[in-house]
DNA sequence: TTATATTACTTTAAGTCTAAACTATTTAAT
DNA sequence: ATTAAATAGTTTAGACTTAAAGTAATATAA
């Protein structure tokens, strides 16, 4: 996950020359800027992430992936089809199969076969599972909110926008090499 | 890794009654902030990541991963030892040592144990890895500017800041709970 | 209609990751 | 010096993840 550039290189690399490149990193300083930004990103995401899973685990004993899954599939009172769990969880099909697998055997959610499309299997919750996850709920936020209590309200406005831009300015790119 | 909440609730679960605060979620307005950042935080990650992964992958034949322990091995000349790659590259110790392993049979690093202390073995790149290195480094730095291309400097400038500020925040509630 | 492509999901093999238990070594405290 | 505690690294079992290949069902197109 973490992904630490270093120089990179060895010594032979040159800076490029123009101004504002890095000797040691033949970057610019925007592509310096960027790439402090991506690891930025990583590390606080890792650092959140590893809380919550930490959390999860000692005090749900359970995973971040299954709680992924339970959350997901309570956003829609009818359940998803697990294509559409794998696209919001944004992990890929296959993953899904085996993780549904386990909490159905936990009795958390059901997969009930779509009646319009017999190559679609709906996911919901079970009463256990809305019980469960009306307890992981609170708690999860209460986490993160945690984590973040030290950082001015202004600031978090402005950061959220932020991502905002930078989500739209990856989204772009990846439209654009299609 | 996609961590989305939902309604994360059962009908029943009723606002808190607070000004701000959400009938659906129980959430108060700064809860649900915070919430969005981590939501937000963690798509921009997993698409930079998944960028990232791919290319590797397809112009490289690698994984993040081993990517990754070259670029953190690099950052010392004397290498590091694995502790220290665990450290930075924010994974438990016992990951390492398979990775460590299967980039040794390759060829990328070695192992040499510490003069100091016979616990400790330093990883080093060997002179195949450096050259591995230095081709991927460049391209690793231009897919993820290409991500952020479309980001304006000035809110790049601003969002490098802002995530300053979210990683103290974690990090002093981390301290805390100690 | 019939062939072709697409879609939903599962399976497989291999890699990654974790927590926990373990070994070997070093450090600290008596 | 001896014991206890801490540290570095490995191993283990199990969960998660991926890409790629496979199966079944649906949609498209000729």
């Amino acid at each position: 996950m973490a992904d630490i550039p270093s120089s990179g290189t060895s010594k032979q690399r040159k800076g490029n020359g123009q101004p504002g490149s890095d000797y040691e990193t033949g970057l610019s300083e925007d592509e310096q800027l960027d790439i402090r930004i991506w690891l930025r990103l990583l590390t606080c995401a890792n650092l959140i992430e590893r809380r919550v899973r930490k959390n999860l685990r000692d005090k749900f004993n359970t995973t971040l992936p299954r709680f992924d899954v339970l959350a997901q599939v309570d956003r829609t009172p009818d359940g998803q089809p697990m294509r559409e769990l794998s696209r919001r969880m944004m992990v890929t099909n296959g993953n899904i199969t085996p993780l549904v697998d386990r909490l159905v055997e936990d009795n958390l959610i059901r997969r009930d076969p779509s009646p319009e499309d017999r190559r679609v299997q709906h996911v919901r919750l079970t009463e256990n599972g809305r019980q469960a996850l009306d307890e992981m709920f609170p708690a999860h936020s209460s986490w993160v909110n945690n984590l973040m209590a030290n950082l001015d309200r202004d600031n978090a406005s402005q950061l959220y926008a932020l991502l905002g831009e930078l989500k739209t300015s990856i989204q772009t790119a990846e439209r654009d090499e299609d």
